[in-house]
DNA sequence: CGCACCCGAACTACTGTTCGCTTTTCTACA
DNA sequence: TGTAGAAAAGCGAACAGTAGTTCGGGTGCG
């Protein structure tokens, strides 16, 4: 199973092209550059381009849907599984920098099936995490709000941390986590 | 300096595909059939393809810095004039969707200085945002948190609206703006 | 030999844009 | 007001450039 170590140098400089320039600006030729490989030289590796995206959304896709499947069976109330979910986002976002930045932004390039299965993975995964925080909202853990809208201002407050991270200036992975969390969660929970 | 209705409708028909498709995967022949022109047509109306990326840009930043210029005029406390800019952030997003959503996600596209140009203005805006979440964490009545997060974490965190709004299940821009305004301004906001 | 890897060259498809020309619309003057 | 002429708008066809991919043939190792 063991991937030759040509097959990963093309998938991570891919991942790397794609975040810098975005899949349809990035040109099988400029690969082939960075990989030191002739263009077909890389078909020997590769069966398209698409699958060089494939393969990072969906491996993208099964981090966080492990991900909210661990949430789902931990002991814990709704606020420590939401508290869960959004440290998954923060770690995932910035150790794998590129993948996630192809993750969030290149989906839309996926063509027919791929994109219809890759969307109801996406919406399986928002489904499960609305439900977490109507728990909260039921049991008055948080405050009256609208689930959709709550669920969406979070996940999406993430989406900066991919691209910004890289240049990280003096914050660490923990206290940047804790900041997070210090303000989405204060504002979801009901001021006792 | 009306406007030709032809020249209008290239302009709309084109914020329509760059927000379905994406700049890059977008096509003169595309936006041909659309406005019931022929290719070479279009190019009475317009200079290049790169013009009506540029236009949307650079109109949606005049729109923000003029928000920001407001709220630093306001007199008002740091808590208001974030909340008065988040309301704006909703109210465009809500308002002209295509154009904001090309305006987000499709700058990169602009080609050598107006890049520059528009990276320095988003540039601008983020410094003067910042300076208004400092001055209310300084007064404390912020709770303690890094500014830089506190902004990010605000500003992407609206980034879903242009794409989730269309299909707006039965909510309000008002009550769209309310819970979001709650959330945020909650999430930042010290408990006395 | 067989196999995996690598290569140069080419192919087809499609891109944004231009060219020369016709048609329509507007404008200025008799 | 009527009309000539200019300007604007529209058109078909083509161009040059680039894209992803394929093909036939090489190379070196087991």
């Amino acid at each position: 199973m063991a991937k030759s170590p040509t097959k990963e140098r093309i998938f991570e400089e891919a991942a790397r092209l794609f975040q810098e320039k975005g899949y349809l600006a990035t040109t099988m030729r400029e690969l082939a550059e960075r990989t030191d490989l002739q263009v077909s030289s890389l078909y020997s590796h590769i069966g398209s381009k698409e699958e060089l995206l494939h393969k990072i959304c969906f491996d993208n896709a099964r981090k966080f849907l492990e991900g909210i499947k661990t949430a789902e069976e931990l002991q814990a109330n709704a606020a420590e599984k939401v508290q869960f979910l959004i440290s998954l986002h923060i770690r995932i976002a910035t150790s794998d920098i590129t993948s996630v930045t192809i993750f969030n932004d290149e989906w839309r390039h996926l063509s027919g099936p791929y994109l219809t299965e890759f969307l109801s993975m996406r919406k399986d995964y928002e489904k499960r995490f609305s439900k977490i925080i109507q728990q909260g909202v039921d049991s008055g853990e948080f405050i009256q709000i609208n689930v959709t809208v709550a669920l969406f201002t979070i996940l999406t407050s993430l989406r900066w941390l991919h691209r910004w991270f890289p240049e990280k200036k003096g914050i660490s992975v923990k206290s940047l986590e804790m900041e997070i969390l210090n303000l989405l969660m204060n504002g979801l929970k009901r001021k006792s």
